[in-house]
DNA sequence: CAGCATTAGTTCTATGGTGAACTTATTTGG
DNA sequence: CCAAATAAGTTCACCATAGAACTAATGCTG
């Protein structure tokens, strides 16, 4: 018999066969029992079995003692629970943000075993990136005495379209920099290791639906208000792409046709009325002092009826988008995330009223498993690395190096 | 051997099968050789082989003459192409439209036997719509001598959002007679056949895509501009539901949330500029006498600048709409239909433009592979009867009797 | 017109995955 | 405290599917 490496375990092609969709659920939901990997794949006991016989052998699968959460007590044999060998290889997340660059390196049984941050200047370049990027990925391994040879495979989130044919950024892409960089030729030559590359905001919906408030959901979008406003759409499992990887920029919907210019070309984009940059210009000016969102958020909280209000207009305001993705997609569930979130019902609420004021489908009119669920994300600052580990994780996104 | 037979073959539980999968090419494709449904299921092209003589030798599928129109001349041995054999079943698809009723009768290699449209009052009732179809397809059997016992499933595409989870009609739904219906209870007892529902813009869809301008395509938008304006999202070559299968509902987005009422409750729809029903009211005043879509159209045509106008206005408002869903889903094609796209590039030049102007992604900036394509639709009266007879033979949709 | 290139379709065999029947390990209840 | 109930995990025979090697039927080229 071959021995069996995790690494082409890992691969595209092999994702089909009962050995990679075992190895992919388990790096997806870390510790699961052989019965729990049976009914999740929709393979059979004795496949399954056998199959995690020889990972058993070839030590790319061990047992935990982590306990099955979802079954406490009852009758029959207890499950030995499973997971993917930790140290059996570790991977690489990395976020090409707007003005910042995140890495973290998780091992695959699901780990984070180390997360940097680096504040950049706005518009730096690719090399400067390759730069950071190689000094945190080097510290982190150093700091926790790792071998870069366990390393899998490394997946860039990016704040920007990336296409999904070649792994390319959009010359359309909101870091006007990088447009036509090639990811993984800036990427390639650091790491000799696949790599993947999507959009931020997809990757964070990946980490919801892995990890997230979206776990074990195939149908969901994802509606980030940040700094900017974004998303993902969630079909089958498979986050929508795009032809030209444009998809799920809800921030960019045209609402106002003679409304302010936009940073994207347009006007009358939802991010300039929805997003909590216009609020925090305007808290600003009635504060006449430098804020934070957390400050505003914190001020709504205890009770000053201008920051409730500035929230509430944010509230409105995406909500006329949410309703008009509802009324185009009708979702079961939204995953509102984004650091506007923080300001929890005092947002959703009126976010709620406003989606149910603007969308066809009425929650009244349609019984209760057939109305579109709000929740809140789990992750707010680090989705989107998480994310990143996801791809490399699901071997998503496109051509490796 | 057991006898292969064409209705358990349309079955749901044997589609993952290769047998069901190459019934169900035929079923979409019509005739078909062995070596092109090795290419197009995947399958090895042995497999196809021996599925292929159990089929024939129980009679399901036979040759046919018809020639492969994609491999005229070339060096090579011909192809020989076999279809279902007609004679092995046939299909009920019937529309429950606003104002009309129609039902066609096609076999299972795809041909029309029969088509019928009954005119219906406004707000007719189920039990008045169940007569009308049990007559017309009665009337549809007896005029070309066929046998109802070869009826393998009735398919039902009907104007308004239809419950994904048990098929029952939406109080939400546009139809307000109808609201909660059952449509299986209805039909059911006419039949004695599974019958399977949809929205009558998903089957448009459906219809599109097995037979139409999205063939092959496994991921486009259907933009119908007609008396309303509806539509529909492919992924995956699933046409999307929507929880309370309230999606592609175009017409219905908030435009201007300060705007004139809706039929739907909303203010402000796409529809009550996008469609051709403003833009007939306009003709009509002018010319101070009735007109159809068809007579403005044809004015337009012949010149006349008012009538251009009110097409480019029409496009020019659509294509604020297709712009927002361009910046959601960026999908590579946009199939037009409804009576609209009889304007021919008359209304797709515009629309194309308005798109550009609102959309995120603009042509320019990408590559020519990852632009949205717009082609206009093939059928146009009869898109969503044909795509209820889709429905029965792809299987897909609410569950059975 | 012979031989080669090209594509279609068939046959045979190795094998991977399934389902049924089995063993193992625990709780529950009389 | 032992048997029944329940669930986890294993073993093995069977069969559907893929792959390789084959035959069949055509056009092209010199």
């Amino acid at each position: 018999m071959n021995k069996i490496e995790l690494k082409s375990l890992l691969a595209d092609r092999t994702l089909g066969t009962p050995t990679g969709q075992v190895v992919r659920l388990l790096s997806e939901r870390g510790a699961l029992s052989a019965a729990q990997i049976a009914r999740l794949s929709g393979l059979a006991k004795s496949t399954v079995s056998t199959t995690l016989s020889d990972l058993r052998r070839s030590g790319v699968v061990v047992e935990t003692a982590e306990a099955d959460p979802a079954r406490t007590g009852g009758a029959g044999r207890p499950a030995t629970m499973l997971s993917l060998n930790p140290d059996a290889g570790t991977c690489v997340g990395a976020l090409i943000g707007l003005r910042e660059i995140q890495v973290i390196v998780a091992d695959v049984s699901h780990a984070i075993i180390a997360s940097h941050t680096e504040v950049m200047d706005e518009d730096y370049s690719p090399a400067e990136a390759a730069d950071v990027i190689r000094a945190l990925v080097r510290r982190a391994y150093r700091e926790h005495a790792l071998s870069t040879a366990g390393l899998l495979g490394v997946g860039v989130a990016i704040a920007g379209p990336v296409n999904p044919r070649d792994g390319r950024i959009q010359r359309a892409s909101v870091v006007p920099t990088w447009a036509g960089t090639d990811v993984r030729e800036v990427f390639g030559p650091l790491f000799q290791r696949p790599i993947f590359i999507d959009n931020e905001s997809n990757c964070a919906a990946l980490a919801e639906m892995m990890w997230g408030a979206a776990q074990g959901h195939e149908d969901f979008v994802l509606f980030k208000i940040d700094l900017g406003v974004g998303g993902a759409i969630v079909h089958g499992g498979r986050v929508l792409t795009g032809v030209a990887g444009g998809s799920g920029e809800f921030g960019h919907m045209t609402i106002d046709p003679t409304g302010p210019l936009c940073r994207c070309g347009n006007r009358g984009c939802l991010e300039l009325t929805a997003s909590f940059k216009p609020f925090l210009r305007l808290a600003q000016n009635r504060f006449r002092r430098a804020l934070t969102p957390e400050d505003v958020i914190d001020m709504a909280r205890d009770g000053d009826v201008g920051c409730r209000r500035l929230i509430i207009d944010c509230a409105e305001a995406a909500g006329h988008g949410l309703g008009i993705i509802g009324t185009i997609i009708n979702p079961p569930l939204v995953v509102v995330s984004g650091r506007m979130v923080r300001a929890g019902d005092l947002l959703l609420e009126p976010l709620r009223q406003s989606f149910e004021r603007h969308t066809l489908v009425k929650n009244d009119d349609v019984p209760p498993e057939s109305r579109t669920r709000f929740v809140p994300g789990r992750f707010v600052e680090n989705d989107s690395v998480l994310g990143a580990v996801g791809l490399v994780l699901r071997h998503q996104a496109y051509a490796p190096v």
